[in-house]
DNA sequence: GATGAATGAGAATTCATTCAT
DNA sequence: AATGAATGAATTCTCATTCAT
């Protein structure tokens, strides 16, 4: 089995197995988690998952480089050229929205950093960083301009993704704060808009 | 060995135990650790770890149960009867320090959450959910009197949650894009004070 | 692997681990067999052991479960319609034969009664206790009518039981009294017929 | 500290020891014992023990040793001059007075026959073995006389040790099979010995 | 493709024994 | 004489991975 020949079906049995591990590893982390669960979880036998993949590894690699891929998507779409007001907010919205989306995919990123990033240190000293720099130098021109008030685009960036991946990361948290009936995303959106409205505005 | 009864060198021991414990539990989770880093950690011999605890969950157990004693207090300490601008502030200034003194804490709790708790869901919907509630009445107190802008109480503190221990838990990738030479954490506080009183100023 | 669909395979190989672990078990008692002992004996790998069965509590269970089925059958055919002392001596017989068919099978009961019964309580008290205060009646009311000499029905019940179940459980020291190439049972038969006839003839 | 020279609080101290292992040793066999369990047993703490003994293995020496002087004393008092019924049953009482007084000893020596007897191998084909034979060619030539009834003395012998025993060993099952209130031995010297003298009356 | 069977490496825990005091 | 502290060697059990079919 080459990696370019694959049939249809084997590439649904692996989004299956990618799925099922992405709820597991994103709970307990690479080494918390068993293929067992993950067996469990996809309904196919523990041997199969290794006929897709070559190692357990592999599955939680494929995810990340699945997840890196569309990771930095909302933080590039920032415009240079846009409103800066409206240019941040659209991120901050962006961004939440991707939480509220893909929580799983949140939590196994998360889980990573809170382990020091031993998979993802490349991707976060290479493409990350370079994406960040880069904005940053916008919103700090934006501040220098006048055209925001001053502000740190490092800790404004740092900022956004704290408060956006907190609905997907310690959502359990939040729905055992708030009860049953309540979704704690409702209203985050208005709420985060108007923070980091109310602190960009000149 | 009894739990009244402990000699000097045994909470002595205990203390290098937990600390080593919570050095990897706080990056790995409850089961991606092991008893060997642990003891590594320690320098101590694995069945010497299990000389002065019972289990590796008793190790975990100790943990949280010291953690969670002080995790309620800078939320507890915000007075209904201050300012409530300077009371808020205040609080985001306790709860960023705590992240920043107590990282590996704040991860050990950040790695519960990501799990869905199952360990603290008691903590949870007991002591914290009864805090928040009440200090979110006190907060929509002050909303509903004028005295800061209209906000939904949880979600600002889920916010200020968010943004400080964001501070502890991805330090990991601050540090990676920062680069070295730069402690992430610095003018964090200046920026999260500013966020939250330009937030909460009327 | 559910307890009902076990392939021939599956089977086989948990009846060749059954009598291995029965062979440790009857002669190391619970605690003090090992599963290495085990898998040496039945040429498994110890992991191997543990896929066949979920633990060893679990091998030495399913060999106890066996031995109870079958375990009361020879007291439970004392016919109550039958002439008295011929029924009697039957169930010595049968109670024997058991005995030196299945030695290993009375050692692994004797370990256990040895060790305070805590595994068979239940069915001490329950499944066995019923059966003999049943016969213990039968044969109360054959001394009480006559038919056999007056005697103790439990005390009887005891001593046939001691009397077989010696032949295996004290195999091995009544080998070393009599040397090589003598069997202790030889001539079994005949004695406890005799003793038990003699005891009960009117 | 000599064998020799040992002061009254020393061999004070090995008596408890001895005691509480008996108690172990005796309902778990050698390798299902535990130095913890004799330990909490004695009240002494695990290096002490280690501290009047040399080895687990030298306290379980001790106690089969201390037992075996005694272990034949029974059988040797039967006296080839007396009269040949009464000769075995007083050999009868006194070997179920033994039992009932010392049923740690005799489950002790129980679990050692059942592992197959390794540790005794010696006293068995030796001591135990020679006296045996003694005693079966005096029973031998009572019945070849035709003082008792024609009889197989090591039969004869091994029942003995069978039903007497037996009121030690399995204790536990007649407990539990008789209920609370009743104690198994009540009436067993009667029994028994009526038992033996219907067997040998010629 | 798929899976039952099997296993070596490793993980938590127990235990007899030693050491230092 | 006694014990708290410590540990190497098991022992039970887990788990990623391989093998045979």
């Amino acid at each position: 089995m080459t990696a370019v020949a694959r049939s249809r079906i084997q590439k649904a049995r692996r989004q299956i197995i990618l799925q099922a591990a992405l709820e597991v590893f994103s709970r307990q982390g690479f080494r918390g988690a068993t293929l067992d669960e993950i067996a469990l979880e996809s309904g196919l036998s523990k041997p199969n998952l290794l006929y897709y993949f070559d190692s357990k590894e592999a599955i939680h690699a494929q995810l990340l480089t699945d997840l890196l891929d569309t990771w930095l998507a909302p933080l590039r779409a920032v415009n240079p050229a846009g409103d800066p007001v409206a240019e941040i907010c659209a991120y901050v919205r962006r961004k939440l929205e991707m939480a509220c989306e893909y929580p799983r995919e949140s939590r196994l990123f998360a889980n990573e950093i809170l382990q020091g990033a031993p998979r993802i240190e490349g991707f976060i000293k290479g493409d990350l960083r370079a994406l960040v720099d880069e904005k940053a130098r916008v919103i700090g021109g934006w501040a220098a301009a006048g055209r925001i008030a001053p502000v740190d685009p490092y800790h404004l960036i740092f900022s956004i993704w704290a408060t956006t991946q907190h609905y997907a990361d310690f959502d359990a948290q939040m729905r055992m704060i708030q009860g049953p009936g309540i979704v704690p995303s409702d209203g985050a959106e208005a709420y985060l808009v108007r923070l980091f409205t109310r602190m960009l505005e000149p």
